[in-house]
RNA sequence: UGCCUGAUAGUAUAAUGGUAGUACGACGGUUUUUGGUACCGUUUGUCUAGGUUCGAAUCCUGGUCGGGCAACCA
């Protein structure tokens, strides 16, 4: 197969880099998240590109942990970034840390130090902040930014060894105070924190800014292409400048626009309250967009990297369809997940011609995707079943394919029946309801010659299990919640989760797995909680099946 | 008022001066022991005004609209 694709523009420069023997072909990338919460499917997309990338052209992928603001940072969310890079199926080359490079970094200042290109200043944050002008207005130079290089050697030493408390000093890099790029008037190299790092303990307290640390840290690895969002655009210059003045590898950074998905919040900040604030049960809560959250849910690795594809990667703004998500973990669980029938709003539906004591064992197959179905189970029936209370009607319209009096149906996998009668309890509720069964007509044996339009699941009263099923919805009322009139955390969805104590399964359910998607025929797909257990079973909705019924009039 | 970016069906994404295509969605149909799946079909688009050219989504100029930038965060 020779099916061209076309490239996106980094694959594009990359493929021109090769094509013009930059770094000798070789390509190295870098995953570099903060361990400051748990990824997200936003990150996934960036996940994708930088190792997808090393593996279309022969290159590696470094995972490397930008732990510079050690008030932030935490071992936990260091194992659980690990955890899902590799569960989305991806191996990086090598595990680094920013913070391995403290040593070299502080080097690194020393030496603009010595070229005149940075300097101490004492000046408060507001103060700095003050003198950095405005967009449409230069900024003012302060008293400390002629300082001699003697004095700013000396000062960054005793910054170093502890000299001065939080915020005294700062290390600033010497450009342009008037630079129409904001981020080049005399931005901030160092800050004091006497804080606990996660892995360098107390060894320090001056800790580098991301932009003192991010490109150094590509230089050393000699990342060959350093890819990250849009908002960094405007610390590419600064990016370039550290690295000329350090001469230092070359690394290049590129910018594609991160993801956005519609009815979902996509940043760590705002995931973090969620969690803070118990609108949801932690990071992992299955309507969470976090990756954890989504391999709760039910969402498999693949599913998410084909959502990866794609979405594509450009530089303009987009807000993806959290539709294209459901389309592909849909896709995947289609052929791969096991039919099985559970009932979750049951109502009683009995066999009156149908011998009290009497079961049969029916046969279901596991995957009618696959040939030969993967194989099947038992499914035992007998004359009072639970059915779907929604699929019976009192009053029927026209195209209702399912049981109402006088309507016929197929039991999936077992008899077409026939409903005569039903009975009401004391609220005028439907309580139960009677049908006769057409002997001739079991499945894969039938001979009664009917054809009926509706097919629908069933569970034999004696034989079902219970379990809790979760049914989850959209985790916010509205497209973008970020783009709404007041906080976010307004437009959350009261309904997002809603817990059935009690659905009645097949009994071969017993032996689901974890980590398994299972489609309920007709429901949706569903898998095992984290908490379920022998005892309770508890089963997360991943996604509903499509549904084609559109109830007119 | 400054600087940086971007603009192609509803949503994404291709077309790299030469037939505007693909996916998801929506709508309609065929098949179906899941109103699922599969298959077939339909629908809708180059922000705008000029210019260059035999020919412009693509190049040039002006405008409009969107996003980002003034954290001791990353």
């Amino acid at each position: 197969m020779s099916e061209e694709r076309s490239l996106n523009f980094i694959e594009e420069i990359v493929e021109e880099d090769i094509r013009a023997g930059k770094h000798g072909g070789r390509v190295l990338t870098r995953f570099p998240p903060e361990p400051n919460g748990y990824l997200h499917i936003g990150h996934a997309k960036a996940i994708c590109l930088n190792f997808g990338l090393a593996q279309k052209y022969n290159g590696k992928t470094n995972l490397r942990f930008d732990d510079t603001n050690p008030t932030k940072e935490e071992t936990e969310y260091v194992d659980s970034i690990k955890e899902d890079v590799k569960w989305l199926g991806f191996e990086w080359a090598e595990e680094l840390y920013a913070s391995d490079y403290f040593d070299q970094l502080y080097d690194f200042a020393v030496k603009l130090i010595g070229k005149g290109l940075a300097y101490v200043d004492d000046s408060s944050a507001e103060e700095i902040a003050a003198q950095k002008g405005t967009p449409t207005e230069p900024g003012t130079p302060n008293q400390y930014r002629s300082r001699s290089i003697e004095e700013n050697l000396q000062l960054f030493a005793e910054m170093k060894d502890g000299k001065y408390p939080d915020g005294a000093k700062v290390l600033r890099a010497k450009i342009d105070l008037a630079a129409p790029n904001m981020h080049l008037r005399d931005p901030l190299m160092y800050r004091i924190k006497h804080a606990h790092h996660h892995r360098t303990g107390d060894k320090w307290c001056i800790y580098p800014m991301y932009d003192f640390a991010h490109g150094q840290s590509d230089a050393i690895e000699q990342i060959t292409h350093s890819i990250c969002t849009l908002e960094f655009v405007p610390h590419r210059a600064l990016y370039d400048w550290f690295i000329e003045q350090l001469e230092i590898f070359p690394s290049k950074q590129y910018e594609f626009a991160r993801l956005n998905m519609t009815y979902t919040v996509m940043s760590k900040r705002k995931l973090m309250q969620l969690v803070n604030e118990n609108h949801v049960e932690g990071w992992d809560d299955p309507r969470m967009s976090t990756i954890s959250g989504l391999r709760r849910r039910g969402y498999t690795a693949a599913s998410i990297r084909e959502f990866c594809e794609r979405i594509g990667v450009a530089k303009r703004e987009n807000m993806i369809d959290v539709g294209l998500l459901e389309f592909c973990i849909r896709e995947d669980l289609n052929k791969t997940a096991w039919r099985r029938m559970a009932v979750l709003d049951p109502i009683k539906l009995i066999i009156t011609n149908y011998s009290e004591g009497q079961t049969e064992t029916m046969h279901g197959e596991n995957n009618p995707e696959v040939e030969g179905g993967e194989g099947g189970r038992d499914i035992p029936f007998s004359k009072e079943l639970w059915i779907e209370r929604e699929d019976f009607m009192e009053e029927p319209p026209k195209k209702f394919f399912r049981l109402g009096v006088g309507l016929m149906v197929r039991l999936k996998s077992a008899y077409i029946v026939k409903c005569e009668g039903f009975k009401k309890d004391a609220d005028g509720k439907v309580s139960e309801i009677y049908c006769t069964y057409i002997p001739e007509s079991k499945s894969g044996d039938d001979t009664s010659g009917i054809h009926v339009k509706g097919t629908i699941h069933w569970v034999s009263v004696q034989h079902a299990k219970t379990a809790e099923v979760r049914l989850y919805d959209r985790l916010f009322k509205v497209e973008d919640p970020s783009s709404e009139e007041g906080d976010f955390k307004d437009y959350l969805n009261p309904d997002s989760l809603q817990i059935l104590p009690n659905a009645y399964i097949e009994p071969d359910m017993v032996n689901a797995l974890p980590g398994k998607g299972y489609q309920f025929i007709r429901k949706g797909y569903f898998t095992l909680d984290k908490h379920s257990t022998p005892d309770k079973l508890v089963f997360n909705r991943t996604v509903t099946l499509k549904d084609g019924w559109v109830k007119k009039g």
